[in-house]
DNA sequence: GTCTATAGCCTGATAGAC
DNA sequence: GTCTATCAGGCTATAGAC
């Protein structure tokens, strides 16, 4: 489910759900608050009673889709004894976690090229930095002479990348049923990072 | 250099070449015939006389920007006698190939999320058909165990990703000058997967 | 090959009734 | 809290002069 919450129709949640899906599908110059208004079920008017203007409504519905996925994200890196079961968890449970929430996902790779400066490090700050400390803690754990902010950036891109892709990869050589999946891809990656970090098997 | 060539003003290819850097700056729907007509000097109607449309202006941008970049990738992976020395000619090459094109980086990101499944086909296959080969079949040299598919995947994205988040790493804990530079990223990576697949050093 | 002018539509946002 | 009506302006695209 993309999103968990489910509430009753005209509401300020209703808006944000919508709009985090509309932002999510068509990025921010390709939603009109026409749009969002119609698919809610009210007028446009109405959607600027709720919201002062379209880039409140934005970064309303950014702080909604986010809201919650720092913990998150932060908690797929923290259990288990040893570095290589808290590995495997991080990339189970991160692979999972980008799984089931696609919207999340879009808005993330949309911020990544769109966000100015202000947003960005809003982002950073609210959303990355918690989880961020937490896969950099591991990365020490599984390497201490590898640079911690550079791993922790390589665990999670190998892991989006094979999201990001996804939508042109079915047209590239070698592609097999299954290589969308989240279970072979943390296989995949599981693979990957073991035998790079830990040296066994 | 984002571009190679660099026509007289007014040309069909200078047209080109500045609708590219602006499509990769803020996107199809972020861009209009005004803009780009402004920066080209001439007047939004004399665009309609190269190119019949905005989709086909876009699409005409995006063979420009890609144009050549088949072989250009194909080439990293080529070379080099033992496994070992192809993969650290791919990553340096590869590395430096998206250090210095970073409009065709940042068109590439934005038809990930927004192309149409007919654009996707035609970039996988008259872009990263050749080169997603090459690279597929340095990876099934590098681990005949491993599915070369995806291998060849979480190579171009672990040295992609770095490039990706630089814009929001700045914000993030332990970061250190240099971690946006091209040398700094493929030595980060040629450890990484030399030590993933070959386990020598 | 480029221009000005303009058609027709969509945009974000507001005014004011209910 | 939602509506209809509307404003001012931007959008793609075209017509027709030069």
């Amino acid at each position: 489910m993309s999103n968990v919450s489910n509430p009753a129709p005209g509401t300020r949640d209703f808006i944000l759900d919508v709009s985090v899906s509309l932002f999510a599908q068509t990025g921010y110059d390709g939603v009109s608050m026409r749009n969002i208004a119609k698919r809610v079920g009210i007028s446009a008017a109405a959607l600027y009673h709720h919201f002062p203007n379209k880039e409140s409504l934005y970064l309303g519905a950014m702080a909604h889709a986010f809201a919650d996925k720092a913990r998150a994200i932060s908690e797929t890196a923290g259990a288990g004894a040893t570095p290589q079961e808290r590995l495997h968890g991080f990339v189970d449970r991160f692979t999972a976690l980008m799984a089931e929430d696609p919207d999340f996902r879009h808005l993330l790779q949309r911020e990544l090229i769109d966000g100015d400066e202000s947003r960005l490090r809003l982002v950073a700050e609210h959303v990355f930095r918690e989880p961020f400390e937490a896969i950099s803690a591991l990365s020490r754990d599984l390497d201490p002479n590898c640079d911690p902010h550079m791993l922790a950036i390589s665990m999670a891109g190998l892991i989006l990348f094979h999201f990001e892709t996804a939508p042109v990869r079915r047209f590239l050589p070698g592609v097999r049923e299954g290589h969308d999946s989240p279970a072979m891809i943390s296989e995949h990656v599981k693979r990957l990072l073991s035998r790079a970090l830990l040296l066994t098997k």
